[in-house]
DNA sequence: CACCTCCGCTTGCAAGAGCTAGCACCCCGG
DNA sequence: CCGGGGTGCTAGCTCTTGCAAGCGGAGGTG
């Protein structure tokens, strides 16, 4: 069905509908329950969120990250805790930051507030003002396109279909 | 005057060009399905040398982390490779931050660039997890560039690649 | 209908994590 | 001399991880 290479080629044409402003209502939805208490078992449960959002089966995501599909689907479904290194490689395979899995896991813990993500790039020596102004740009656009995301997903939403309130 | 959104639009060709690279590498990297770190020794001997330095004993930290003195002997010398709970405890027995650890397992990437700038993005609760790992493989994908061009001697960042950037 | 492929899940098994108990060695105080 | 307590390491065990094989079901072809 989906290669790998097949969703990255989604990502990047979802990089592009973004520059370009086409704002044609991409809306992965991605749910993270912020505050919500007793998420560290619940690791399965958003790994199996993200991995629905990129539209990606089980089996693929396995191939991905290298382990077997029964038994990503009992990690999905809590049954296994995957040590740290089969952690990582899941989150390799969806393309997601390791750090939130395992925040997710309650291994590591979450960092707080909100660093100003604007701040932290126009002050960066290692950029340049161009690229600067490239990154804000797409971080605005994204940041956007999140708070959208996030507000279909809490009406009716008839375009999602990704359900977060599954809990 | 130049609107930052005109100004993003002529640089859409740059963005699309680094897109393209930054999907390469990670198509590969996902086609790979690498086996993720050979883990195990380096973790030991840091631990072994953070706890000499903190001059405490085996059984102290292992009590402090929660875990055996035998397990964690063997730990230290890589007959076991702990899980990403227990390394954390271990972390905290002590007293540094888990994901140093994690880095020295070969668990966490290390990230080029400032860490504030990486640290923002990813703690960023107003980013999907996929937005993360777009805007940081451009960041990292800038910062490259711009130490290439700084660097005028050396060649001029002929390729992408992705994490794993040796310091 | 049979036949195929892919989906996710269940079942048994080898390998390894992590524990308790016990080993040998060292330095002090009787 | 003999405890007693400190260091780290070894042996044996239990339980989990993670995999290969196989299950029934959904969807597409002929």
């Amino acid at each position: 069905m989906q290669t790998p290479g097949e969703f990255v080629r989604e990502q990047v044409t979802t990089v592009r509908e973004t520059v370009d402003r086409v704002a044609g209502s991409v809306a992965e939805s991605v749910a993270d329950a912020p505050s919500v208490a007793s998420v560290s078992s619940q690791v399965g449960d958003f790994i199996r969120e993200q991995r629905s959002a990129a539209r990606v089966s089980l089996r693929e995501l396995a191939r991905a990250a290298g382990v077997s599909n029964p038994y990503l689907s009992q990690v999905e479904r809590g049954l296994r805790k995957p040590s740290a290194e089969i952690l990582a490689s899941i989150a390799r395979g969806l393309k997601i930051s390791a750090e939130s899995l395992y925040e997710q896991a309650g291994i590591l813990d979450r960092r707080s507030g909100n660093p100003d993500t604007v701040a932290a790039i126009r002050s960066d020596e290692a950029l340049s003002e161009r690229h600067k102004a490239v990154l804000l740009e797409l971080y605005e656009t994204y940041v956007r396109e999140h708070r959208a995301a996030a507000q279909t997903s809490s009406q009716p939403a008839a375009e999602t279909r990704i359900s977060k309130e599954s809990a």
